[in-house]
DNA sequence: TTCATAAATGTAATAAATACACTTATAATT
DNA sequence: AATTATAAGTGTATTTATTACATTTATGAA
């Protein structure tokens, strides 16, 4: 056996599909495009695109977040690879599914025209290409393993914010009421936030302060993770 | 654009490599083999092989599982993509690693000797080609994370077993020690064993009761998850 | 009968999670 | 200036889970 091997063996299409989530202060959601080619045109789908050969698949996953939102640095990880042989009805086309999340003020309107994109509250998508629907399920899980043991979720929050908007995320992505007295508590406890002598008046009369994150901190947490919930 | 779109982009060669576990009652151990093409022949590396376009990646993942193991059914999971364009020296070639775990005395020795085949202890490992280090290391870490939350690690031991063996087999994946009387409380109260009416005599003159699954019970904990430790 | 060996077992102390309701600050209204 | 409406902010007691720790028991071998 040698090189010449390689030579023989079946080529396939691989595409990567993006999962961005972000969150409007009430409810998760999900950045979904009209599909632009077919099969499938004009039917919602995740953002995706075709793996290049002189890229790895995580700088295609890259492109395709940096493509759609202008952003650079986002937060973004490997979900699954979705593999079967009838998936895409175009071709044999394997999909590595990654999630994102990002500040939703972050992607403008701008670009929600240029793109034909549109959030959609995780509770009421539509109809979606392929496996797509799939991905999110998937993703929503995933999402929920993972803000329990690490601080990730913040990455859906604006720089500064309540903690009040901090628990909402978490309401909204567990799926479930918190108490507000055991959730400032703990979360206080973990002692990444830092109080800033600014109050959000929007909500109420007597207005919130408003937190930020303690980078270092995060990072440590990042790393090691954490016991949340 | 139109389907036609599909027919310029690039297509890649697609492999699957799988970490498989064993646990020989004191040490986890990864079933290595030497590699029989080059590049890289004769290296160690993990068993894998390339995806075929007529077929799913989880069945090329279970194909190249039981050409090595002669076993079915294989408890098996994707661990992760790895993607980045110079891994493989022979060319363009991304894969999918999947992590495996086996009852070590499923695996025959004529298979090892027909594979050229061995277990390595995870402490002890050898040099490895690519990025198949990269791999265990990981695999390691996601089995670590695995079976805090699943009972999947019972994957590793025989059908009957001792409460000392669990033990052990916990103390290995977490590397780090556990207190006799607690682990056997927490284990117990999780009322997913059967005690039995035999012991084990190998390792005491007292002998250990052996235990079995209660496979109701372990398929629920599977799917809703746990928190062991 | 004694000895050596690993198996089996319980309790007290500490830490974490949960359940639960009133007071405070403020802007808007009168 | 006083009143009202609204969400923010805060503490304690109870229950549950985790940890730390040492002696007795069963048995085969000598």
């Amino acid at each position: 056996m040698s090189i010449q091997q390689y030579k023989f063996r079946d080529k396939i299409l691989v595409a990567v599909d993006c999962i961005i989530f972000g969150f409007d202060g009430l409810h998760l959601k999900a950045l979904l495009v009209k599909r632009d080619l077919d099969p499938g045109k004009g039917i919602n789908a995740l953002m995706g695109g075709f793996v290049n050969s002189n890229e790895s698949v995580n700088d295609a996953a890259k492109r395709v977040l940096n493509k759609l939102t202008g952003l650079t640095d986002i937060y973004m990880e490997q979900l699954t690879c979705l593999g079967d042989v009838e998936r895409d009805p175009g071709g044999r086309v394997i999909s590595m599914a990654y999630f994102a999340l990002i500040k939703i003020d972050d992607y403008s309107n701008n670009l929600m025209i240029e793109h034909n994109s549109k959030w959609y509250p995780l509770d009421a998508l539509p109809k979606l290409v392929f496996d797509h629907a799939d991905m999110i399920k998937l993703a929503k899980e995933r999402l929920q393993e993972k803000v329990s043991t690490h601080p990730s979720g913040f990455t859906l929050l604006p720089q500064k914010f309540t903690l009040q908007q901090l628990q909402a995320l978490y309401e909204a992505i567990y799926e479930t009421p918190l108490d507000k007295r055991n959730f400032t508590r703990k979360i206080l406890s973990l002692n990444i936030l830092k109080k800033l002598n600014e109050k959000e008046t929007f909500s109420s009369r007597k207005g919130a302060f408003l937190y930020e994150f303690d980078k270092k901190k995060y990072k440590i947490l990042e790393k090691e993770g954490l016991k949340f919930l």
